[in-house]
DNA sequence: TAGTGGTCTAGACCACTAC
DNA sequence: TAGTGGTCTAGACCACTAC
């Protein structure tokens, strides 16, 4: 059933089972159980260690989850994937804080070269590029631009902007963020950007420029966010055995 | 040969083989070849599937390496794990930059609530605390000031204080670090960090605050470092598949 | 060519879950 | 108690290395 080509590379049982699973979590809904280990290994005519083998790499990968004496369950939703970083509405969650968003600014444009270079389409392609203030608790902590090329999201508009935008991309466009590339600066604000954050521009804070890729390595955004230096602190766990952690603070 | 107490918990024999092998480990040099998984397997009695598992693990944690066809070799020294972040020097060196340290000031000094607290040691204790210029290119790049628990380290002296204090702890104490705690935010440094670093005092600075800890969570050393905005940005690449990567990256 | 790791098999028994 | 994942066995053959 599963083995193709000949001269094919990493043709293991194991990564010919890799896509029959991958097509198996494509089509169930989130949680939702697999057969059994035994049951797909009967089906697909494998060692049951063989198929434990490629259900372990997508579990690392966060695609699968298992629980002990009951099954093996489809992973939450692909956007969480990504830790704390990616998702200022789940950031703040986990700290216990309310996240709430107010766009300040949506329209298309077109790529200058700098943003087609960064979102790898042609220059003058149509562009949507949006501002929001995020809150948390109400009070400002960060400024954000994201550009998205607008034949990716057709029909995005500002009420889908209130929460966090790789919710929305999943739920409604079925994309997906892969992997980000993320640097990190300390600078001021400008005068508008601090008056929007509630902060006087002496007030250092932490640019964090960040470009979304899919599982293809093609661009899905580019976010431009500005965090407020005495509110919002960045905290990295690293640790040596295990997979580092990164996940941003509040300073209280 | 292996198991011990009774009432144990991860007494699986897959645990029980990477004691064995953290002893093989220990007492083998840095790219040494370890016996075979045949040979290996045969020895402790277990299947070589199940040696190959807590071999795994170890590779894992950056303990071992496989060669295919060749052999299982320990790995290089544990204090180039921790990525960029962990060592200025690895990172200078990775941007094509040469890395250079001046020590301003080295004493012992008795751990005040503070620092006692973030080394989990009792207050008073002895501490030895120094503090660094470390620049990349001859030009200053960063201020650094480290805590360390002076029976930790004792002898240790400014000419040790040259390149990478992980090097020098690894090498000269046989300590490792197997996490750390990063703490980053946006600051302005005062006059004399400004004057230090040959900014203006309105040039905005990373304060990147780390805290060392070993494999048993004992904590080895914090430090506090003072990064120019203007040469220095931190990059973090975050990948769903695979290990998140993060480095630190120079700004030209 | 001998020895090594890489993959896979077809079982076994245990620990846990859900009923 | 039936079904699930967790661990382990004792082999097999393949791919690669180092000589």
């Amino acid at each position: 059933m599963l083995r193709d080509g000949p001269a094919h590379r990493p043709s293991t049982k194991a990564h010919d089972l890799r896509i029959g699973l991958l097509d198996l979590i494509e089509s169930a809904g989130v949680g939702e159980r697999l057969p059994s280990e035994r049951e797909l290994a009967g089906r697909w005519g494998v060692a049951r260690m063989t198929l434990r083998k490629a259900i372990e790499r997508l579990i690392e990968e966060g695609r699968l989850e298992r629980r002990h004496g009951s099954g093996t369950y489809t992973a939450q939703a692909p956007y969480a994937r990504l830790f704390g970083l990616s998702s200022f509405t789940e950031d703040m969650r986990q700290r216990g804080l309310t996240p709430s968003s107010k766009v300040l600014r949506l329209r298309k444009v077109r790529a200058s070269t700098d943003a087609a270079s960064r979102l790898q389409i042609p220059v003058g392609e149509d562009v949507l590029r949006f501002t929001r203030l995020r809150l948390a608790d109400g009070e400002p902590m960060a400024l954000e631009t994201v550009l998205i090329p607008s034949a990716d999201v057709p029909g995005l508009s500002t009420k889908d902007l209130a929460g966090s935008i790789y919710e929305v991309l999943w739920d409604r466009y079925r994309i997906s963020t892969a992997s980000a590339q993320t640097t990190i600066t300390p600078v001021l604000p400008d005068e508008r950007s601090a008056a929007a954050l509630g902060i006087p521009s002496s007030q250092p804070c932490l640019h964090i420029d960040m470009t979304d890729l899919d599982n293809r390595g093609r661009t899905i955004m580019v976010a431009d966010c500005l965090y407020r230096g005495d509110r919002y602190e960045l905290t990295i766990d690293l640790a040596a055995p295990a997979f580092p952690i990164t996940k941003a603070g509040v300073r209280q």
